[in-house]
DNA sequence: GAATTAATTGAACGTTTGTTTTATTATTAT
DNA sequence: ATAATAATAAAACAAACGTTCAATTAATTC
């Protein structure tokens, strides 16, 4: 047999990028054959060969198309605003929905960065650090307006990727809270992390920024 | 050749464990084989047969030494004071101070755990549990004294967590930052993120506690 | 110094790995 | 219809994998 019917070039690339990041995802890229990604596929191994020069190039394409879909999530949901309460409650909140609705494929990003050869893992991470400067750059220009008392503008960000990140490692959808109020509670701590204090004049985001007890009076 | 001159039971177990920790931060424990394993050694690899029956067991064994290493600083570490907030300080300079000193085996506890085998996964799942319990129990206590503004013990404890271990992932020793300055700062984080608030009665401890700024007033 | 035990080697086993090659069939364009 | 092209299967490759086994030597005990 050879080519069979109804087969479509498009169509198998995707299903082969959506298994291949489950199955990774799962058992970590080391651990998944080509043939097993091929068999969840439902097409033979050298199928794959067709889309992807390698199983490095597979990984790789995969790791660079969620960053990408990283930065671009965080351009569209960038406020218009330069105030950085509202862009700091827009990057948690866009930060904690992206990667929940994509745990699978941040699990990938987050574990598989050592099976990279040396150019490939450069590319990676040089999208991981410009999306990584954004944040800088609010944290920055906060502690500069007097809006947050940051020491370490480098240090406090890593701590607020690590922290928000982490929520894929214990949510699950459908159980005791929704995407909604684990975003929420993940503002309110970031907010206090980098001690926020209530603005005088309040702005159209501040009613979603103090949507719960952040600035609570002691 | 046989026996080599010099050989020694324990200093070999020792060495094994020692790269094999090394191998598998660096590698991953799918991509490291036996074989490179026992080179790095300065052995052939059927020796390491005589000390791990398999290569899973070893993987099992260098984690549960991680784990009961980790449960043993903290109960070496904690005060005896029951004070939620100097129980918190020494939780967080504890953690940060044990996983820098032993990052590679942090990150072969964070990365392997998919590679485990069902039992020997909740194995080191239930030390993980008794460890996150600590820290619940401290968030728990805190809240109810009032020291603490914590909504979500269980959420609240993850996000501390994942925020301090991640320290592993950017921090090197001998740049800019010494392990105390590092420390001081997620202690600082840490607080400001459960709202504590300052003690009316001054103990020994908030010396310490207070050392920064996260009781500045604004 | 002989017997015993501990530590290791070297070779081999059967599998599985990523990848390549060649042939074959479905689809599209002419 | 026919030619060209796209998509896949089937078989094969050498290399690497975890693991086992028998032989051999060093250290220890008697």
């Amino acid at each position: 047999m050879a080519r069979t019917a109804g087969s479509d070039g498009e169509k198998t690339q995707a299903a082969i990028r959506e298994a291949a990041v489950d199955l990774i995802a799962r058992y970590g890229y080391e651990a998944m054959s080509m043939r097993r990604l091929a068999a969840e596929v439902g097409v033979q191994a050298a199928a794959l060969y067709r889309y992807f020069p390698t199983k490095e190039d597979l990984l790789f394409s995969l790791m660079r198309a969620h960053m990408e879909a990283l930065l671009e999530s965080w351009e569209a949901a960038r406020p218009p605003s330069p105030d950085p309460v509202a862009q700091l409650a827009a990057f948690v909140r866009n930060h904690i929905g992206f990667h929940i609705a994509r745990r699978h494929s941040t699990h990938v990003n987050n574990m598989e960065l050592r099976s990279l050869s040396h150019d490939k893992l450069s590319a990676i991470l040089r999208l991981r650090g410009a999306y990584e400067k954004e944040l800088r750059r609010i944290l920055r220009q906060g502690a500069e307006s007097g809006d947050f008392a940051v020491e370490d503008v480098a240090l406090t960000a890593m701590a607020i990727i690590q922290m928000t990140t982490g929520v894929i490692v214990w949510f699950r959808p459908d159980e005791r809270l929704s995407v909604a109020e684990v975003a929420d509670t993940y503002h309110d701590m970031t907010m206090r992390l980098v001690g926020a204090r209530p603005r005088r004049n309040n702005m159209r985001e501040d009613v979603h920024v103090r949507s719960r007890d952040e600035f609570r009076a002691w």
